[in-house]
DNA sequence: GCAAGGAATGCAAACGTTTGCACAATCCAT
DNA sequence: ATGGATTGTGCAAACGTTTGCATTCCTTGC
């Protein structure tokens, strides 16, 4: 019941073991017959090699590692499709680890990793992390390592996200098209880059409009899911004065709607209402969600792709000491959509 | 930048590496002093066993395949997030394998995961698969394997599932001890095992009441989210008799919410409804769905738990051969929960 | 007829572990 | 003192590959 090494196959041909190596991968020179020969038998038995013998010799495993805060957003999920598509392709396999947003979790999962001798890892940090040293240890102990989703300062490594600026933007501008006015801004938790970018396309969107920027229509999300909110007290008889409301994701669209019908106005027609993501449950509103389509999936496949081409060209570096110029830390930047629904 | 290897702290320690493997997995004697002199400077170092070596001469590689048909519905990632939580737990990796649905792909990447040499598979068949000789394959070269949400009953292994036909049975119950009793089901797709079980609960229950089983009540889906149904227009009139609805899951009671309002019917008013599986989805529906909600993250944590048991079962069979009793297939049965919402 | 060159193959070391066996040193009972 | 356990350690093989070097055999050209 034993899997077919490449010694069997040595064996039943009389040959040895190299041989059958070169063969094989057809590298160096043998003969044309001993190649049919090997060929033959090694489709015949469904020869495979042993991941762990090419590992140990090759110093490489085919593995990358995923590290992600929760699963819950189905944008984390499709990030990982993304990721899954490209590996599929590609001929490497995931280990899919999620950091459940604890820092201490992050860390342990990223030296478990470490050991495990991943090829290279992909990430976006966990909410709580504060400090990204372990990240740098990876990238110290020369593991490849590129970002998704979250853009970090402190580490000088490649990042791939999407343009949060210019869709907060363009959805504004949507609205003010639309004839809105008074436009609430609903911002994401505020120390996540996400947040802040979002908030600054918001912002500019009204400045180019020759709209009034006013500090009291912007309101911070004290959770993820926007049922707690800062000044809420503020923001609910604001609500008697705005005719538009672009969230920061789709869950806390919908904690607005219920704020809206609270205050006895209706959506669209007196406020329209935007959100972030588009989260399946952006269809299953009422009225439909008008949102802001990140391009998770090609997140997730890019940042695989510049991941594998990183290890990849690791790999001919040092075959080929200093053959290739200084590869610089950059910052890949998808667009997002604006899907237009119901609520606008 | 190398690793740390055992022969490192041979080296410096002056023993030979045979000593300080004893020594790092505390088996076979090693005196006191080597072992504390050992233990420091393994953890001065930091060092962690290399993976593909240990694989290689235990063959063994603590590493988990898991197949599941696409992670779209919130049930199959939850799966996911409990079957990592397990192998966390016990110090395995899961690498995940997607096969959209797809007959081929199932089959090419359980032999992936075969070539990669996993210590055992997890698995839910997609949908297209009619013929299950490649997971026969699989268990015939003897790597364990754990179905879940999926019986299969060509296949004499252990599977996990929830009770569908008590979830079923239950939420019919309630609502016939709400007085309702005109209730029509919308079934899922007619090959699979969940959907039968979930329509013989639903006849159980009305048996048992003594209601009669009219099957003019019973529509089925014609895919996954309800959008398409056998006989539409039929159903459409149905609504104006009956009082109560169970649905296969519950993109597809938001579809028959569309129905029951097309018809000028109300819910829960008119029209009771009730969903399966506890979607988020569920909670942003209007009115709220109630729904039979699906133990998923528990599935995939007993899944895996009987997994990793039957893995390390086998590890010791092959040092004591046939010291245990031979290991029966079962299938664990795990109860659902009906949430009660607003829809009824 | 023989050296030079090339093609095809084998040998052996290496990757980092584990483990059966052998050996040396120590201990206790006779 | 002598013998047999007991204890700690090292040697070497094994796991399945890859690969530099050596070897063999065959051309080919003079």
């Amino acid at each position: 019941m034993r899997k077919v090494t490449i010694t069997d196959i040595a064996n039943e041909l009389g040959c040895s073991p190299s041989t059958v190596s070169r063969a094989l991968r057809n590298k160096e020179k043998v003969s044309a017959e001993t190649y049919a020969a090997v060929s033959k038998l090694a489709k015949k038995y469904g020869y495979r090699p042993n991941p762990n013998a090419t590992g140990l010799v090759n110093n490489r495993t085919r593995l990358l590692g995923v590290v992600v805060q929760h699963l819950e957003h189905s944008y984390f999920v499709k990030v990982l499709e993304g990721i899954l598509a490209t590996c599929q392709a590609k001929d490497y396999q995931v280990i899919t680890c999620i950091s459940h947003g604890s820092y201490e979790k992050e860390k342990q999962l990223l030296s478990q990793l470490y050991n495990q001798c991943v090829d290279g890892i992909l990430a976006s940090h966990s909410h709580e992390t504060k400090n990204f040293s372990h990240f740098q240890e990876i990238i110290d102990a020369s593991i490849p390592m590129v970002f998704f989703d979250r853009f970090i300062e402190e580490i000088d490594t490649q990042c791939v996200i999407s343009d949060d600026f210019d869709g907060a933007k363009e959805a504004v501008e949507y609205l003010i098209s639309n004839g809105r006015r008074k436009i609430a801004h609903l911002m994401g938790p505020e120390h996540l880059s996400v947040s802040y970018y979002r908030y600054l396309g918001y912002r500019e969107a009204l400045k180019e409009a020759g709209l009034p920027h006013d500090q009291d229509l912007v309101y911070v999300m004290l959770d993820e899911h926007g049922k707690d909110i800062a000044n809420k007290e503020l923001f609910l008889q604001k609500i008697l004065e705005i005719d538009a409301v672009i969230t920061f994701n789709d869950s806390s669209a919908f904690e607005v709607y219920k704020l809206v019908r609270q205050m006895g106005r209706s959506i669209p027609e007196d406020v329209a209402v935007i959100g972030f993501s588009d989260d399946p449950i952006a269809q299953y509103l009422t009225p439909q969600l008008t949102t802001v389509r990140q391009p998770a999936f090609k997140i997730g496949q890019r940042a695989a792709e510049v991941l594998i081409h990183k290890i990849e060209r690791n790999q001919e570096e040092e075959i080929f000491p200093s053959s290739l110029p200084q590869e610089t830390a950059s910052t890949i930047v998808l667009k997002n959509d604006l899907i237009i629904r119901e609520s606008t």
